[in-house]
DNA sequence: GCCCAGGGTGTTT
DNA sequence: AAACACCATGGG
């Protein structure tokens, strides 16, 4: 399967429970499940509707890569650093609070945030700890987060926390709107500003039209796409976003000459 | 010690 | 609207 690779799909920043094993698979959480899963049982654990639709492996990316290849030569190199690529269908609370958790943090860090915030108010079902639900966090105060260490984001964390639990911010309706109005319905967060709510929104929503621009995307899209719009990208803009986004951070010395 | 990390908020020009 | 300090925390 040329248009999916585990280590591409779980490494490229859109995900923070999957960790790689000595052999080379991946161990992960996500819906209440754990899985180990490698290239070789690959194909039995998308026998698997849950994991089928977590891997998003009834969309046809090897036919958006095309169309995108097509329509522009710079993302076709981008496109082919890493055609193994997918966008996970995560769960969209899960992935609007470790988004908030990512802001001015990096990637190691942010799912050592992650693990703290499940392990002590997770809920574990069959040796397996569930990312913690809104309730869970609803009455909490920053002191109680305070062995989560996520700084001064737990304050942001909290509000999420409250507006998701009585239904004034209602992240399955944001999968139906459009996509403007759910990203204004997002920013009413303390916390959520523009990426943070596209991320969850490509992320979380599979809203693959959103497209996060952080530190490394606007760098790329200054010197690689210089003056072009991301709606410019159409429908699967998400996608080219997330082909973008690995191919710059594996290329940083693209972006050393400026002065 | 300094700088940066998948940013957002509040304040100042 | 654009620039700026500030926000906790940890790693390089």
């Amino acid at each position: 399967m040329e248009c999916f690779d585990l280590a591409q799909t779980l490494e490229c920043g859109q995900c923070f429970r999957w960790d790689l094993q000595p052999d080379g698979s991946y161990t992960g959480i996500a819906g209440g499940r754990m899985l180990n899963v490698s290239a070789e049982n690959l194909t039995e654990v998308l026998k698997d509707p849950f994991w089928r639709r977590y891997f998003d492996f009834d969309l046809d990316y090897e036919k958006i890569r095309r169309e995108l290849s097509r329509a522009d030569p710079v993302l076709a190199e981008a496109a082919r650093f890493a055609p193994g690529i997918r966008i996970l269908n995560q769960d969209p609370w899960e992935a609007l609070c470790s988004f908030i958790l990512s802001q001015n943090n990096n990637i190691p860090r942010i799912r050592g945030i992650v693990a703290r915030l499940c392990e002590q108010f997770g809920e574990e079902t069959d040796g397996v700890r569930s990312f913690p639900e809104p309730a869970a966090l609803r009455s909490l105060s920053e002191e109680d987060l305070a062995g989560v260490r996520c700084g001064f984001r737990a304050r942001y964390l909290l509000d999420a926390a409250r507006r998701v639990d009585s239904g004034r911010v209602d992240l399955c309706a944001l999968r139906t709107v459009p996509v403007a109005q759910a990203r204004e319905t997002l920013m009413t967060i303390v916390g959520v500003g523009p990426k943070v709510a596209d991320c969850t929104l490509l992320y979380g929503l599979h809203r693959l039209e959103a497209f996060p621009m952080d530190v490394w995307m606007k760098r790329a899209m200054k010197t690689l796409f210089p003056g072009r719009a991301p709606e410019s990208f159409g429908r699967y803009a998400g996608i080219a976003q997330q082909y973008i986004f690995h191919y710059s951070r594996m290329n940083p010395q693209l972006f050393q000459k400026e002065a």
